[in-house]
DNA sequence: GACGCAATAT
DNA sequence: TATATTGCGT
């Protein structure tokens, strides 16, 4: 942030015509005549106002009456205290947004001041147009905290809890200091005045995790080592050790995956209904259906519902476009042996594999238009996993990590741990027709459900 | 408190 | 549409 930056913030421009009412404003100025200038400005405004001539003097007010501090206006150069050393000591004592009004207007001496915390720096004389609205800086302080839940998004170093200050504007029994995420839908709904106040503000919102093939994979590894009953939240959070993924990323993704296996199983069952033998799994319309692991026509008890999950945690959560894929070769087996298929960019006119992935028109696994593929792992796989060890050719080619798409489309990210390279390599001479390869895979997947349904009648 | 899931918000 | 958040039951 530049000085013409800082200095031309605007905290009038969403505001114009509210008042200060009830905003408790300390005042810290060394200059008699001075502080009772600008006192008597913030006053004429509607603002009540603390004083204190020395840095001392203002840590005895926050120590005593902190939580009735809303924002606090303080000179540089006291007596007591250097101009930083105030800053570090008040940012270390409340979480009131601090705002430095000093004579010096050197650029080095403005950005060391917001560096340490300072939320506004006004270059002395102070005017009245500086002070009308700074009341509105309690709002964003409150507005950080309640949006983003985090804290450490001030400047003041403070812990997320310190910077839940209990202002009273306008609700003097606001539930701001909540941090749990219960509370935040409720208390923006319930508190009317500040809900204006903060619809009206720009808030600095959190970016939106994009779940990219990458991070997919990522994510399906760590299930695949887990298993189905160590597949929670917390485990494959830990197991994915991507830095930046939150707990809440992971099991909003993990409800959505296993929606999307629960429908494929429902599928299922309907192709099942319909058709009583489904003695192949091929595609009429030129291409293998989706359903192409044989545990997946089991359904009913829930021992048999985890079997499912358990063996379809690797499977990519795209939705396998029925017919609209060329060939088999788009179905492909990881190393459990389970046929998974690829995340295949067919051609324009087809649909994405994954829908859900936004980047998915980056997608890792390319066919050519007759439908061979880039590169393969072993014979006539493709291991997801090798392509993911490798990196490929996602938007963010040449980084490694978590995308996040913020309100303005940009994205944020991680450096991402590398995963573990395959254990085997073979060579590409060894390649065998892939087709072949997975026909008889499905094959002997279509024989071994056949047999399962005809035990299963016994 | 972690989890799963549905509903809802963004 | 994808992801985040919330509420509620387990």
């Amino acid at each position: 942030m530049t000085c013409e930056q800082v200095l031309s913030v605007d905290v009038t421009e969403n505001n114009a015509g509210s008042f200060p009412i009830g905003v408790r404003i300390l005042v810290v100025e060394s200059d008699p005549t001075c502080l009772r200038i600008v006192s008597k400005m913030l006053q004429v405004f509607g603002y009540e106002v603390k004083t204190a001539t020395r840095a001392t003097d203002a840590m005895h007010i926050l120590r005593e009456k902190e939580d009735e501090i809303n924002l606090i206006l303080t000179e540089t150069h006291l007596p007591d205290m250097d101009q930083y050393e105030i800053l570090e000591t008040v940012g270390e004592l409340s979480s009131s947004p601090i705002v430095v009004f000093s004579a010096d207007n050197n650029e080095s001496t403005i950005l060391g001041c917001l560096f340490k915390g300072a939320e506004l720096y006004l270059v002395k004389p102070v005017i009245e147009n500086d002070v009308k609205n700074l009341w509105q800086l309690t709002y964003r302080t409150k507005l950080k905290t309640a949006v983003s839940g985090e804290g450490s998004n001030t400047f003041h170093g403070g812990s997320a809890e310190q910077n839940t200050s209990s202002l009273t504007v306008g609700n003097p029994s606001s539930t701001m200091g909540m941090t749990d995420q219960k509370g935040k839908r409720k208390e923006l709904e319930e508190t009317d005045n500040d809900h204006e106040y903060i619809d009206n503000l720009t808030a600095p919102k959190k970016p939106k995790l994009v779940w990219t093939n990458e991070l997919h994979n990522i994510f399906l590894q760590a299930l695949r080592i887990l298993g189905v009953d160590g597949a929670h939240p917390k485990k494959i959070l830990q197991h994915m050790n991507v830095p930046g993924l939150k707990k809440e990323n992971v099991s909003s993704h993990l409800q959505k995956y296993r929606l999307y296996l629960k429908r494929e199983q429902d599928g299922m069952q309907k192709t099942m209904i319909g058709d009583c033998c489904p003695s192949s799994t091929f595609n009429p319309q030129g291409g293998f259906s989706q359903y192409t692991n044989s545990q997946f026509f089991m359904t009913a008890s829930q021992s048999e519902y985890r079997n499912n999950f358990q063996n379809n945690l690797c499977r990519p959560m795209s939705v396998h476009s029925l017919g609209f894929v060329h060939s088999p070769t788009h179905v492909n087996s990881n190393y459990n042996g389970i046929l998974i298929p690829n995340y295949v960019q067919v051609d324009s006119q087809s649909k994405q594999l994954y829908p859900s992935y936004p980047n998915s028109n980056h997608t890792e696994i390319i066919t050519t238009t007759d439908g061979s593929f880039s590169s393969f792992d072993q014979k006539g796989k493709y291991s997801v996993d090798k392509h993911l060890n490798q990196g490929t050719t996602l938007s963010n080619t040449g980084t490694h990590g978590p995308t996040f798409l913020g309100n303005s489309q940009q994205q944020v990210q991680f450096p991402l741990p590398q995963p573990q390279p395959l254990p085997e390599k073979e060579d590409e001479s060894e390649i065998l027709d892939i087709a072949t390869m997975e026909e008889l895979e499905l094959l002997a997947m279509e024989k071994e459900f056949l047999e399962d349904l005809k035990n299963d009648l016994w």
